[in-house]
RNA sequence: GCCCCGUUAGCUCAGUUGGAUAGAGCAUCCGCCUUCUAAGCGGACGGUCAGGAGUUCGAAUCUCUUACGGGGUACCA
């Protein structure tokens, strides 16, 4: 497809030498898809030719249409509106492209000579309370971001930097000392990090308690906040942990070891991996010693209590902690070690982090951090920035109580997914453990679609009862499509039926030359979606591919198609289509069911 | 205050490097199952592309400006 387009070009050049005499070099004609109201596939707008040739759109889109149809056997004909030149191809030429792609894998790389070797880095989760609505869309847009970027050769690394150190973490631990009666998970018959995430509370809970009373005896607002008895305390035990205090690591050990537990059981669920765990206890000393380094090259600098800094002002940013006055480690930090340690383990041509468009500015600093201090791999960093996610009540708030749990959420979704299903009825013969399978595969479906739909840089709402639905532009609609497939493809087996006999098919159907068209723009899409970094160029493509087939499949009958030309045919357009659905979902993290 | 981002149908979203009459889904209404899966298909209704100015053959798209919304802004991550 991309191919033909480009021919097309280049056939287009020599038509405007030989009728017009003019050299126009194929990267200046603009040749787009042609609206679904006109003949044609390819269009041609003829509007900024006219200066050079002289001569009017429609008069130069009829002469080139004219040379295209006699010297190009791929063009079957054209029509000219206004400065538009529509191109039709010819059956021939589609049938060609079926064959084609019927001999490739369409899960064969798509090259697109992008990054070699990329780290993708997502997940990323603190370990002081358990996963929610925003770390799901992070975790699908990284997991299918790192599919997309294998689907066109890369080698890719997961990467998931656990954040399991600093002042957050301690503030659970401090509450846990203090009201947790040496509960376990196992004791309290709660999930790790969940049990976590209720010491976290807590601990917010009683510190606002202290802020209001420090208030109430007159002390100002932000001296309170610093100190209260509970952030001091968490303090002293940040700085006991950098020091290696027994009592206390060994406690942040046993909490740590919990949460991940618990995440891992979560990761487990939603369908996504890692290649390589990174914990932050042990980059940030290498952090530390960046900041050392940048203090010999003169490119930090010290204040008098102590602090070190980088001065941004010259870049249009401000001025940035690197490392507190009392020694302790910021977010920063650890991201400069994070950074060359990285670098160091994989040597990466790209470095993608997925991080929520709040810390835009944050990355930035880290970008040019690294470039100051002459690091060669900073500008192989692209923070792939994604908005957050609003509920129909406004923002999420831990305050409020309005964060949504992931996996409780995961639970719900499956839950209409079984509902739904069951209200069908279709999946008689199907073992309780293969329904409970295809509940899950169907709510995480319309849950991950529902996530990754929405273009990543934008801010996006999630409504809840939308997220479960099933019907138009959703992931178990093109689950759908695919299982009907599946099944027309196993009665098609059973009957014996040849596929794809497609040189004896004379004329294609619409319906089948749409498919076709569609089925072509596969690799299109991906070098897009690659691009972009955005899953949902996939997510659209599949929608759209499923529409065809479903008006095809509506328009004109497989197996019932008595002569056996057009039904071989159509049952490998069929099976193409399938086989493209179902990677299209892969790329998304998404199962495609046999039946449903 | 300063910096960045956003605003497209009642709602949620698409809209390639500027191109034809701005597209889907949901919602509402109307049709289509005597079996290749109706989780489907077709149709109707629905738009001052936030407002204004400019650039040009042509602007949702580029520039400026106003309004509204969001994020960030030196010891949270």
């Amino acid at each position: 497809m991309q191919q033909l387009e480009q021919d097309l070009k280049t056939a287009l050049g020599a038509a405007i030498q030989q009728v017009f005499g003019a050299l126009m070099p194929a990267e200046q004609l603009t040749i787009q898809p042609t609206r679904k109201d006109f003949a044609g596939t390819f269009t041609l707008v003829t509007f900024p030719l006219t200066k050079a040739l002289g001569k009017g759109p429609e008069q130069i889109g009829q002469a080139l249409g004219e040379w295209l149809t006699a010297n190009e056997p791929r063009v079957s004909g054209f029509n000219v509106v206004k400065g538009f030149l529509n191109l039709e191809i010819a059956d021939a030429e589609w049938l060609r492209l079926l064959r084609e792609m019927r001999a490739q894998d369409v899960a064969a790389p798509v090259k697109t000579g992008g990054p070699q070797r990329v780290v993708v880095e997502y997940s990323s989760p603190n370990t002081n309370k358990p996963l929610h609505l925003g770390h799901l869309r992070n975790n699908f847009l990284g997991y299918s971001v790192a599919e997309i970027l294998k689907a066109t050769g890369a080698e890719v690394t997961k990467a998931n930097l656990v954040n399991d150190r600093g002042i957050h973490i301690c503030k659970s631990m401090l509450a846990y000392q203090e009201y947790g009666h040496g509960e376990t998970p196992a004791s309290a018959g709660i999930k790790g990090d969940h049990l976590i995430g209720k010491y976290y509370v807590l601990f917010e809970k009683h510190y606002r308690e202290q802020i209001k009373q420090l208030e109430a005896e007159g002390v100002a607002t932000d001296v309170a906040k610093r100190e209260a008895p509970l952030m001091r305390h968490a303090q002293e035990m940040l700085q006991q942990w950098e020091a290696g205090d027994e009592a206390v690591v060994s406690l942040w050990r046993q909490m740590n070891g919990w949460v991940y537990e618990g995440f891992n059981d979560t990761y487990q669920r939603i369908g996504v991996d890692f290649d390589k765990f990174y914990y932050e206890s042990e980059t940030y000393l290498l952090g530390k010693e960046r900041v050392e380094e940048g203090l010999q090259k003169g490119v930090f600098f010290r204040k008098d209590d102590g602090s070190v800094w980088v001065d941004l002002t010259d870049d249009g940013l401000d001025q940035k902690l690197l490392l507190r006055a009392d020694g302790t480690s910021v977010y920063m930090t650890q991201d400069l070690g994070t950074a060359e340690l990285k670098y160091q383990d994989f040597g990466y041509d790209s470095s993608v982090y997925v991080i929520a468009d709040e810390q835009n500015y944050h990355m930035q600093v880290l970008k040019l951090v690294l470039k100051k201090l002459g690091k060669p791999y900073a500008d192989a960093i692209y923070h792939l920035s994604y908005g957050m996610v609003d509920l129909p009540s406004g923002k999420m708030k831990s305050r409020e109580g309005t964060v949504v749990d992931a996996d409780e959420l995961v639970e719900e979704v499956k839950d209409a997914a079984k509902e739904a299903t069951l209200a069908k009825g279709k999946t008689e013969g199907l073992s309780e453990a293969e329904l409970d399978q295809l509940y899950h595969q169907l709510g995480l479906g319309a849950l991950k679609y529902y996530l990754l739909k929405v273009d990543p840089k934008k801010r996006m709402l999630f409504n809840p009862e939308e997220s479960v639905k099933l019907d138009g532009d959703t992931g178990p609609f093109i689950q759908y499509t695919h299982a009907r497939i599946s099944q027309l493809l196993r009665k098609a087996a059973e009957m014996g039926i040849e596929v794809g006999a497609t040189a004896e098919v004379a004329e294609l159907h619409p319906a089948e030359r749409d498919l076709v068209q569609a089925l072509a723009g596969y690799a299109t899409a991906v070098t897009e979606a690659a691009k972009a970094y955005s899953p949902a160029v996939i997510g659209q493509y599949a929608y759209d591919l499923a529409k065809l087939y479903n008006r095809f499949y509506n328009d004109v009958k497989v197996l019932p198609e008595p002569d056996a030309a057009k039904r071989g045919l159509r049952v490998a357009l069929s099976a193409q289509v399938a086989a493209t659905l179902r990677q299209s979902l892969k790329l998304l993290g998404i199962q495609a069911p046999e039946r449903m």
